[in-house]
DNA sequence: ATGCTGACTATGT
DNA sequence: TACATAGCCAGCA
């Protein structure tokens, strides 16, 4: 049985698989985590995350396609914007990603023989 | 222990 | 498309 401190390290685990140029929803890393309709956690988990950690947290956007607007302080959300901005994720005038391209697919075949 | 908060999502209007 | 509600559950006072 995970405990809750597995579930931060599976959360991370699922994050750092995401590909350059590309996004997944909260929900995402939650169903993907094992934590399937946990998303708010997910984003909790990334909220603890330190400065320095070796992981592309800013990949992680919610539902609609945009960057979650922060309770408190919101210069984590700009640095979030630019800097998949320079992964190659076009944000449209709204601000807001296309999901339908740029969101990451993962492939899950935990043992199926690859193709 | 209880109650509130929050980097969310799905559904209804 | 946008706003309002309800459901969800870990962390913290």
């Amino acid at each position: 049985m995970p405990t809750n401190s597995d579930r931060y390290a599976r959360i991370y685990a699922v994050v750092r698989q995401v590909p350059e140029g590309r996004v997944a929803t909260y929900g995402q890393i939650a169903a993907l985590a094992g934590i399937a309709g946990h998303a708010r956690q997910v984003g909790y988990a990334l909220h603890a995350l330190p400065d320095g950690a070796d992981i592309p947290w800013q990949r992680v956007i919610n539902a609609r396609g945009e960057v979650s607007p922060r309770a408190s302080g919101g210069w984590a959300a700009g640095l979030q914007r630019h800097l998949l901005e320079e992964e190659g994720v076009a944000f449209d005038a709204r601000g807001r990603v296309d999901l339908a391209r740029c969101r990451w697919e993962p492939e899950e075949r935990p043992r199926s023989p690859r193709r």
